[in-house]
DNA sequence: TATATTTTGTTTGTGTACAAATAGACTGTG
DNA sequence: CACAGTCTATTTGTACACAAACAAAATATA
């Protein structure tokens, strides 16, 4: 018997099951993710975290390099660094030596946040890669990369 | 001799390096994922096609049954679906016998264009995926599967 | 030194993504 | 029947994310 209309095994989509992409499969588990973390950290996002968190390894950046450092295009940093300016958890002055540079230092409050909440953060990642067994955890991480 | 301020070994932050969480090497695993897309397939976003093809697969279907297929909030489903039917890839009505419900169908010019832009799409699959091997490529969604 | 190029930051516009509030339509149960 | 609870869709507000256009400052080079 040959496929008629209607029968499944005609379907054009055959080889492509979204739900089998990547691209649909890393949103997804990005979603979960970012559930776990607004959950655990209520305090801020995970982009304004990853900011913060650079910001305090690195004593002092300007917001382009900010930027690079934490992938984010330069719009999208300046929103994020202008919301933690906002709250007081950084502070912003223009480089002497560089007027174009926006120099970026985190206050003491903006360090004693990230103090704090980076035990949370490590409970996010553990949260979020639980169902997963020490080795299973170490690949994931390593194929994700190899993405990048 | 025991570790100094300024000293990187005094890094508070050793037990959180931000380049290994799985939250963040997602993140800009997505954004490389999305900027294939974006440059195979300019006609419309990711999210767009999810909806799109998720709709000619199954011929029809209510916005909000859309949205849980998709993994879409009803507010960003509503945002996308009105993007595809200003463009006049989808029709809209509301369902007889239950009046609270929104069919959405595919328009012939949105089957049209769904059948012409999935090759694309397994292409920006295979692209995303081409620093892995077939086997790793298997393992890769299998691991993101099991975090959903 | 003059000017072409590059770098940094800002602004605007579009598109996800989600929370919370609202409204209208349905369903189940008293 | 009435009405409490549920479901669907919309609206509003906030927050990434990126492209493109712009301005100011710094650098390179003719």
């Amino acid at each position: 018997m040959s496929p008629q209309a209607g029968d499944p095994s005609m379907n054009t989509s055959d080889s492509y099951v979204l739900e089998r992409q990547v691209g649909f499969v890393m949103r997804r588990a990005v979603q979960r993710h970012i559930a776990i973390f607004s959950a655990l950290i209520p305090e801020m996002t995970p982009t304004q975290f990853a900011a913060l968190a650079k910001l305090c390894e690195l004593g002092q950046a300007s917001q382009n390099e900010l930027g690079r450092l934490t992938s984010m295009d330069v719009a999208t940093v300046k929103g994020v660094v202008d919301r933690l300016r906002a709250r007081g958890l950084v502070t912003a002055a223009p480089l002497e030596s560089d007027k174009r540079r926006l120099m970026l230092t985190p206050t003491r409050k903006g360090r004693a946040l990230h103090r704090k909440i980076t035990p949370q953060a490590v409970e996010v990642t553990r949260q979020t890669l639980a169902p997963l067994d020490d080795e299973e955890q170490r690949q994931l991480v390593q194929l994700l990369e190899r993405l990048i």
